[in-house]
DNA sequence: CTGCCTTGGTGACTTAGTTACAGACCGCCT
DNA sequence: AGGCGGTCTGTAACTAAGTCACCAAGGCAG
């Protein structure tokens, strides 16, 4: 079921693309509702490097910004808008009314953060298990679309590795006429040889 | 505050150390509670290597176990008794009565799942964006003691590697008197150093 | 004391990550 | 149109990490 009907009423706010949503180190003061576009969560090393660790999208409440504000933590990462926000904030006081009260409310919260827990575990097997061109292939293929918008850069952020190594790797998928690069964006031109790599 | 007095009255159980308390896709049908003892949960590739997730240390619930339950899915990993375990089980029922009409419980549980959650962030990170011998060393100063019982395997998965990988880098790590390699365990003769290279 | 299993060591090779650039493309300004 | 600065991509040369294929040492069980 649906947690969207709870910020039923909340004043809906819009954010721009690129957008620096939430920095290392932030508080946490109210929850948020996704109710359009996508947030990239990653953390930054001094080198400059960058790993997603997930992205929240529509009707996700920002997990990580819950359990932030569970714990009493600082947030651990950075988040920006990929694109256009709208988002619902909710007082912390009104959540804590509705975990107390609303079982649906609660049963959903958990919901997240368990999900959210099998896709960090999944990213950690990841890293540490499976080659680069695998991670490569996954991500093109996530989309679902012949023509995937996005930069090499963004690739290494989100497979966890250097944007050199990245671009190494799609040039000898080109080479091999899986892929046609461009600028910006990688056109799949043969997915199902790319679904056998993963 | 403590989880644990919610599991008064429930029967301890004793589990051998190196007993494979759960695999990969079992269902789980109680919440645990660790009373003595420590849990490795990792996961495994087909080549054999491994990746620890985290550890369960006494009088934690198994946060997976949790999630997993909540979210009417299969356990995502391996876990297995690193020593002799003391458990403590409680029915679902209980726990989703427990869940509803005591915050206490409730609240612990949420501060489990959100340290977890951190704790797992930071593996990723260290996974992406640290390098090895960093790993090794933070891992060999985890156990405040200077003399470490553990393999060079047991390392590599901890720190998310090969064992060849770390039998190397203890060699230079030795060459340089940083620590003393012994069969079945590491002696660690320079803590100082070791620490600045984390 | 022998055999076997676990643990650790090592060389040769492949893959990944870093450093340090240079060139290509794009929007913007004049 | 031409030039400028920013982002994006390519790539060579080097270092670090991971794999493969062994072998050797320690320790326990028969």
């Amino acid at each position: 079921m649906s947690i969207a009907r709870y910020f039923d009423g909340y004043h809906e706010i819009t954010i721009p693309a690129g957008y620096p949503v939430l920095h290392q180190g932030d508080e946490c003061l109210n929850y948020f509702l996704l109710r359009s576009g996508s947030v990239r969560l990653f953390t930054r090393a001094a080198s400059g490097r960058e790993v997603t660790l997930y992205h929240v999208r529509p009707d996700n409440i920002c997990v990580l910004t819950t359990s932030c504000l569970l714990g009493g933590r600082r947030f651990p990462a950075e988040a920006v808008a990929e694109s256009e926000l709208k988002v619902r904030m909710m007082p912390k006081a009104r959540f804590d009314d509705l975990m107390e009260t609303a079982p649906g409310f609660r049963n959903a919260v958990f919901q997240s953060l368990a999900q959210r827990m099998d896709s960090l575990i999944q990213t950690i097997e990841k890293l540490a298990l499976q080659p680069i061109d695998v991670r490569i292939a996954q991500y093109l293929l996530s989309f679902d679309t012949t023509l995937v918008r996005t930069t090499h850069q963004l690739i290494a952020s989100e497979v966890g590795t250097a944007r050199e190594v990245v671009s190494r790797h799609l040039k000898q998928m080109a080479d091999r006429n899986l892929i046609q690069p461009e600028r910006g964006a990688i056109r799949i031109l043969d997915p199902g040889a790319l679904a056998k790599l993963t």
